[in-house]
DNA sequence: CCCCATCACGAGAATGAGTCTCAATTACGT
DNA sequence: ACGTAATTGAGACTCATTCTCGTGATGGGG
């Protein structure tokens, strides 16, 4: 079992290595905004992180946020969800892909299971003759604990 | 058979009953902006809307066109889909459903054949626990007759 | 058919997320 | 450590969308 001080540092090795892809240099600005992306555990957009991250970064602007979510998403590190209202908002990605239940709640995000999806992609080649080059499949309702508050009411 | 003018009266009432509903008043704005978005075979920004319907109706402000689109997505009338830079592009749907394959070549919309999805919604309710209240699911990539005119060069 | 309380319209101002500019700073191959 | 090119921060700027408000329609009740 490794240690917390052995797992945290190979996850900074991770990272570092999803940053610099595309040829993308390694900044403390892009690592802090993808530990505080990778640390919410709901979607978050640029002002938000701007002002949490403010506090113990006073400098960080927040154009710099955009770029580092923007690299974040090109690189596949994180992607793009849309709030109400034009603003969009980021999730930080395990995995390669990208599908989420959004909890209109909590705004909790949790990851589709892949498997349920690849019959459609299938589908979708087959009966209708279309070469799916990207999808946004988000599923945007109530998750389990929150319908549960909701009906302990 | 219908004629061209029984079925265009049918059409119109139709056009009426949606406007209305949710106690919505019938305007001719309301129904130049939806018959405007019905005759379009691709995914439509107002600011477009606004610029095609200028010659044969100056004094439609843009506003408005915002507002009758904003309530056509409300009845149900048409879907929203979201362009880069942030731009709202809009569909007009005839059935109750509303995911799309969108051509990003040609800008065509194509809806998806519903039967398909509806395992996937089966899915998260039961694999996830989650209760989906409404989802937000388009493929972007080559239609069929885009992809044959790329083959062909 | 006419009233009139509402709802909707048009025009332009206001909003605000996101982008751009540019001088100063920093990363990194050599 | 050096030089170059990428990156940053601050604020100005863009531009799609929304708001405001005075004016003009709509349609239910009499």
């Amino acid at each position: 079992m490794l240690s917390a001080m052995a797992r945290a540092a190979t996850r900074r090795t991770v990272l570092a290595k999803r940053i610099t892809s595309r040829g993308r240099r390694l900044t403390k600005q892009r690592v802090i905004v993808a530990q505080a992306l990778a640390a919410e555990r709901q979607a978050t957009s640029a002002q938000e992180l701007h002002q949490r991250l403010h506090r113990g970064h006073p400098r960080l602007g927040l154009a710099t946020i955009y770029r580092a979510l923007e690299a974040q998403v090109e690189a596949g590190m994180a992607t793009r969800l849309e709030r109400p209202g034009h603003v969009s908002a980021y999730v930080a990605c395990v995995s390669e892909h990208h599908h989420h239940l959004v909890c209109t709640s909590c705004q909790r995000v949790e990851d589709v299971d892949e498997t349920i999806l690849r019959p459609v992609l299938r589908g979708i080649r087959d009966r209708h003759d279309f070469q799916v080059d990207h999808e946004r499949l988000d599923f945007y309702g109530l998750c389990a604990r929150c319908r549960r508050e909701r009906a302990a009411l």
